[in-house]
DNA sequence: GTCGACGAGATTGTTGACAAGAAAGTCGAC
DNA sequence: GTCGACTTTCTTGTCAACAATCTCGTCGAC
């Protein structure tokens, strides 16, 4: 690797998003040790700029930052999993009302055109297109609604989750399960009706906190 | 002024709230532009705690970090205060069902003193004391719910309302109108009732934004 | 054999100087 | 008198060295 050290501005972007991308992916292991220099030489910036990535990953409560002893990858256990689903869920209704009466007749086209997806998807068994369908649907639900300061909160949320929601897009027959919930959202969604979209949100992000729990019975 | 400069970490945590102090006094106006170097002077510290801590305020949201320009104060319209206040709502609603259920009898008996307070408060007109009262209230109901996601997330969303909600409470009529709505959200948790809770809850945010834009009817 | 003190190495925290960029003020041309 | 280019000044961004602190391994005493 005789990569150019970057500089500046664009380094601290790119270790910022590498991280992010390697906690995805699951590189980096919860409660990995995370050091300056070390990250600093693998990504080839200097150490300024992964601190002050580490400070914004911090913000988002992806990693733990601990005075004098350095950062590690945050470990979210399962009762936090569903105390943060909780939270989407509160939000998320109040984007899915939203988004009954406010999303554009482009919007609403959308999700009628990723419940069919959803369908072929499951019917197909392709668990990552039925994955990439299920994360736009509620971007989409969110986007809808206008509701810019919910959005970044659920976009934060998120990051948090994303372990857990790789693991459960996994177990068979999940999908299977959450198809008629989807759909029943999108159905909410598009007819207008605020209530049922509530409703279906609700439902659907009752179950999510289900298997949450059915996948770890002992809240640490 | 001899003040020893603070070093460190230390002076890192004094800026920060220093800033956030000045925020909630109104001593920074907002949109004011604030130099790195001024503020280290001023506060007696070095410019590096400065920047970090300008980096924790932007993380909240409280100040716009504008590249190679420096930091503002963010202004937040009365549009988004509206959404700030629905996204408070959202959560509080859960925290509010989950305290109906989950408060120990000594947070019950605190509410109901906050509530036997704030009936003293309004009937003697001592505006500050109600306003006091009435942040307590709100946060014992979050506490009580032992929804610590929600709590950190709703810290924030508070963070960025204090200009409104200073502005608000000082509208004359203004705690007479909202006293019995705290009152109801108090019965529904001390009952044990979290239909009720949540029920109160919501109606006392509605009317929060409905005060909100009364008090500016031209969204930006 | 175990516990505790000591010391070497590793890692983070802090600082000040320097570079790059933006804003404001000045001068000249039309 | 006004507009535009240039220069000056101010401000932020970057960096590398230094200092402070922590971790872990080693050694010795009991």
């Amino acid at each position: 690797m005789t990569a150019v050290r970057l500089t500046g501005a664009e380094g601290r972007r790119k270790v910022g998003a590498q991280i992010r991308q390697a906690l995805r992916v699951g590189d980096l292991a919860p409660g990995q040790r995370l050091v300056e220099q070390d990250l600093a030489d693998d990504y080839g910036v200097t150490r300024s700029a992964v601190r002050e990535a580490l400070m914004d990953l911090a913000a988002d409560d992806l990693v733990e930052l601990v005075p004098r002893r350095g950062a590690r990858v945050r470990v979210v256990s399962v009762a936090e999993a569903v105390q943060i689903t909780e939270c989407r869920a509160a939000l998320e209704r109040l984007c899915a009302r939203k988004a009954a009466v406010l999303a554009s007749p482009a919007q609403r086209e959308e999700l009628v055109q990723i419940g069919a997806q959803m369908r072929d998807a499951v019917a197909a068994g392709a668990v990552d297109t039925y994955s990439g369908l299920n994360r736009r649907l509620h971007e989409l639900v969110v986007q809808a609604s206008g509701q810019e300061v919910a959005r970044r909160q659920l976009e934060r949320l998120n990051g948090q989750m994303v372990r857990y929601q790789f693991r459960l897009a996994l177990r068979p027959g999940r999908p299977a399960q959450s198809l008629p919930q989807h759909l029943a959202i999108i159905d909410g969604v598009v007819a207008g009706d605020p209530d049922a979209a509530e409703a279906a949100v609700a439902a659907h992000l009752d179950s999510v906190v289900e298997q949450l729990q059915a996948a770890d019975p002992r809240p640490s």
